[in-house]
RNA sequence: GGGGAUGUAGCUCAUCUGGCUAGAGCGUUUGACUGGCAGUCAAAAGGUAGUGGGUUCGACUCCCAUCUUCUCCA
């Protein structure tokens, strides 16, 4: 059966059980500090278990794609070298939130995967949670009495707490778990070995492959238990795991969810599969991390140097490593596979076909540019290892090939093993443990348990319609870092400020306490659907209403900015072609900025058409239309673009004005004629295939255009007021060219005249060629001036002083021969000198200068250098 | 968010602890050899050393601020 059918039976069977049957959310997530990826296919119904939200379809079924570069099996540096583990993969899953419970979901489970999939019973094995004592948890008889209907006793195992009861976290919902088993060894390795001794033990295939959540306690801050008022189910079924099951493989990579990219790198790389361990572990790795990056990309996460963008990075850096080193390729080839990754894909997550394009240049460019970095690496390794007395490497050195040119540690101890040498790993380690702390000390938070004063399970936002509201505090907690010092995060019943999401920024404001003082907020964001103010204190009665202020002119300001980006991503699409999609977006007060896919850079002509677009719109004076909390369907009839990073019981809310429909949840004007007007200030590459245009709109414009006006009448004053300010402003360049032409010229002659006269005056002393002057003269003429002279005479001692500023200087220069024969130093002469002009100074042998504060001295300087050659 | 590095001629890079009027290769232009091209030889042009301050007799070099790019960590 193909992976395909495998996906889409299990879909069938659990719509056949009235699930509602939804797509995968988006693999990136935005709005969750404590995540970057979906990890888990339950991580988009968090909300419904933490009780924040109410779901609206009590059963539903899907297949989540999910990242893992860290945990407990999954290093990112393990990836590859077993036949099982994985960044991206698919988990099956079917809920029921205060549904259906564990009857149902063992039955269920059973017969999906007997009945339906037509697994081996006798393969079959299933845990079951025994208890735990210091939680006051006994054996879950409920799940073995239901089991033991379907499956031996004697294949029923009992687990622990640590295999079989399942946490959110260190507080929030949590229950017991019964895991499902499978066994796919052959007969005579059974007969060997029973697999009921090999579950749980890592065993490549003895593996689980389906797990069964039972929530029905929720985990306190002091540890202790408490009843859900609702039991829910929560089950994950690995996708790969299954299909290598169904299609009688020994490993997820001989399944066809792998095997034509595996194939495609055979193709590219000219090296076949199955045939060296090396070569294998590198193929996998590839093959597995391309469908991390493409559907991180896919996304609209792209790879970066911070956050959610380096794990990206990271990971696709780790495959070209692998191709560069077994597989021998060392230019950019990954990228080729996006097209047979899209195709297999494809038709279950589209967004990978519609963004195929992008995901292909992105990999590309990121290929090109690490290929670069390990040039430049290997030609830094060979210095190292030139420089290397013995055969070890310190690991200093490595470390700082490492961590300042990007040079992969492991590749640094591959050649140098291939050079007979050793790599000091213990050093490397603690020079990484050092960085390490120097992060996470820099990053420290310390953040106080929540203090709850009042139960509001949904915190009402308001500041669409208002500004101020006399609200309560719900919950606050003490937040400390050291870089910001200590600050309270406060969330109330209501509130009218916005919080950062949709790439607007948090809105700013105060809390007018009782007495009139004012407690300032200086940041609002969402961290699990609540919405957290950060206020600089805590008012000194926190139960008391308190009157909160969204500032005005900020939001204002942020919110024409905002209006102005729906229209100029309309304007982009309607001007370069509807190929335009937004990659990112942030709206300030100050500006806005908006990241977009496009081929090519702008002409100056499609960015006035853009602009005038857009102003066009604000000068039609267009009202805005709202819709909220509508579904979906709704929206997308209203042509509101189809966004792939929405999930399932999501209603959405729709801004239109005029042709431009967008789903949004940020703040809008009622007016486009509100923006007043819309600027176009930059415009430039930030990936391939990717562009960013900046604007500013309303106030900031008229700023813009004063400052830049008030520019132009002061150079076109300076200019006497030309008719044509441009014309003038060349003349008088060329005219600057020719001047100083001739001033090269004349000064030239000067110098010449100058220099011959000089010449005329060196004396001849025992052999030596000397001069001692006062110039007035500047130390760069005067510099000039002793090189041309040391040019034409030979045997030259010469002496120069200065004066200017009140400064004295002196200069000395002496040929070269004079400085070996006699044994003369300038430096030396002019630190003799130098003192009496109270300075001090040196240069080189034959070159050197002195300053000093003391004019007066250097006619008695200039006779004392006579000394030197007598 | 924290650390490290980086910015010098059109390009790739030198310039050691501050001092050889900032150099090389490639490229460009010109000239010579050749019937022409390729090629060889010769010569020339080309630099506010990211930007702004500071220390110093003297700063590409040291200090401070700021920007660019790269990179590791969180």
């Amino acid at each position: 059966m193909k992976s395909q059918q495998i996906r889409q039976q299990f879909l069938d069977f659990f719509a056949s059980k009235k699930h509602q049957i939804v797509a995968s959310s988006p693999m990136v997530l935005k709005n969750d500090p404590t995540l970057m990826f979906t990890n888990a296919g339950m991580v988009p119904f968090k909300e419904y278990f933490l009780g924040q939200k109410t779901a609206t379809e009590k059963r539903v079924a899907d297949t989540q794609k999910c990242l893992r570069v860290s945990g407990k099996h999954n290093d990112l540096e393990e990836v590859g070298k077993d036949t099982y583990h994985h960044t991206m993969f698919e988990m099956l899953g079917n809920w029921s939130f205060g549904d259906y419970f564990k009857k149902e979901a063992i039955s269920w489970a059973w017969e999906l995967l007997v009945d339906v999939y037509k697994i081996d019973k006798d393969c079959l094995y299933v845990t079951v949670f025994e208890g735990a004592e210091e939680d006051g948890l006994g054996y879950d008889q409920e799940a073995y009495n239901y089991w033991k209907q379907f499956i031996d006793e004697d294949r029923i195992i009992n687990g622990n707490k640590k295999d079989n009861f399942w946490e959110m976290g260190a507080q929030g919902p949590c229950g017991p778990c019964s895991e499902i088993h499978v066994d796919i060894r052959s007969a005579e390795e059974k007969a060997k070995i029973s697999g009921k001794s090999l579950v749980n033990n890592d065993h490549p295939q003895v593996v689980e492959i389906w797990n069964l959540v039972f929530m029905e306690f929720n985990r306190k801050a002091d540890g202790s238990l408490e009843k859900l008022p609702a039991q829910h189910v929560d089950t994950g079924m690995g996708f790969e795991r299954l299909c290598m099951v169904l299609q009688n493989k020994q490993s997820n990579y001989d399944t066809d969810v792998f095997t034509p990219l595996i194939r495609e790198v055979e193709a590219i790389t000219s090296n076949d599969y199955g045939v060296k361990e090396e070569t294998d572990i590198a193929i996998r790795v590839i093959a597995d991390h391309l469908r991390a990056v493409a559907f991180a990309i896919a996304d609209g996460q792209l790879p970066s140097n911070t956050g959610a963008g380096y794990v990206i990075r990271r990971i696709l850096r780790r495959a070209i490593r692998y191709g560069f080193t077994f597989l021998n390729i060392k230019e950019p080839f990954i990228y080729k596979l996006v097209n047979t990754l899209s195709k297999q894909m494809g038709e279950y997550f589209p967004e990978l076909k519609a963004q195929k394009q992008l995901i292909t240049n992105v990999i590309k460019e990121e290929e090109n540019s690490f290929l670069r970095t390990l040039d430049q690496g290997l030609v830094l390794l060979d210095g190292i290892i030139k420089n290397t007395k013995g055969t070890e490497v310190s690991g200093k050195k490595a470390f700082e090939l490492f961590d300042t040119y990007g040079f992969p540690i492991d590749l640094t101890a591959l050649i140098l093993s291939e050079k007979g040498m050793t790599l000091n790993e213990v050093d490397f380690n603690s020079e990484l443990e050092k960085q390490k702390t120097r992060s996470r000390a820099a990053a420290v938070v310390e953040t106080d348990d929540w203090v709850i004063l009042e139960d509001d399970a949904e915190e009402e936002f308001i500041g669409y319609d208002t500004l101020e509201a006399n609200v309560k505090i719900t919950r606050y907690r003490k937040v400390s870092s050291k870089k910001e010092g200590n600050f309270y995060q406060l969330v109330f019943n209501m509130t009218p400020f916005y919080p950062e999401g949709g790439g607007q920024v948090g809105d700013k404001g105060y809390i007018e306490v009782s007495n009139g003082n004012v407690i300032y907020i200086v940041d609002t964001k969402k961290e699990n659907n609540l919405i957290i103010h950060f206020a600089e204190n805590l008012p000194k009665d926190p139960t008391q209403k308190l009157k909160v202020v969204v500032d005005e002119k900020q939001r204002f300001r942020t919110t024409c900015n905002h209006s102005a980006t729906h229209l100029l991503h309309q304007a982009l699409r309607e001007i370069l072609g509807t190929h335009v999609e937004q990659k990112g977006s942030a709206v300030h007060s100050k500006n806005l900025r908006f990241d977009f896919s496009h081929f090519a850079k702008l002409t100056t002509d499609e960015l006035r058409e853009v602009e005038d677009f857009v102003n066009a719109r604000i000068d039609s004076k267009i009202p805005l239309k709202e819709f909220r909390n509508i579904p979906m369907e709704t929206a997308l009839e209203k042509g509101a673009m189809a966004l792939f990073g929405e999930k399932y019981g999501d209603t959405v809310r729709a801004i239109q004005f005029g042709q431009s429909v967008e789903l949004c949840g940020g703040t809008h004007i009622q007016n486009t004629g509100d923006i007043w007007h819309f600027k176009i200030t930059s415009e430039s590459a930030i990936a391939s295939g990717i562009r960013r245009i900046e604007a500013i709109t309303g106030d900031a414009t008229k700023d813009f255009y004063f400052e830049n006006n008030k520019a132009f009448f002061e150079i076109k004053d300076m200019l006497k007021n030309p008719v044509n300010p441009l014309k003038a402003i060349v003349d008088l360049q060329e005219e600057n060219t020719t001047l100083k032409k001739q001033i090269e010229a004349l000064l030239k002659d000067k110098a010449k005249n100058l220099k011959g006269d000089l010449i005329q005056e060196v004396e001849a002393i025992n052999g030596v060629n000397f001069l001692a002057k006062k110039l007035d003269l500047d130390q760069n003429s005067i510099k000039d001036l002793a090189f041309e002279i040391g040019n034409q005479v030979d045997n030259l001692f010469l002496l120069a002083g200065a004066e200017s500023d009140g400064k004295a200087f002196l200069t000395c220069y002496i040929s070269k021969n004079l400085v070996e024969e006699k044994k003369l130093n300038a430096g030396q002469v002019v630190r003799e000198l130098g003192k009496l002009i109270q300075g001090g100074g040196g240069g080189q042998p034959f070159f050197a200068t002195a300053g000093g504060k003391n004019p007066a001295g250097i006619e008695e300087a200039l006779q004392k250098g006579k000394e030197y050659i007598l």
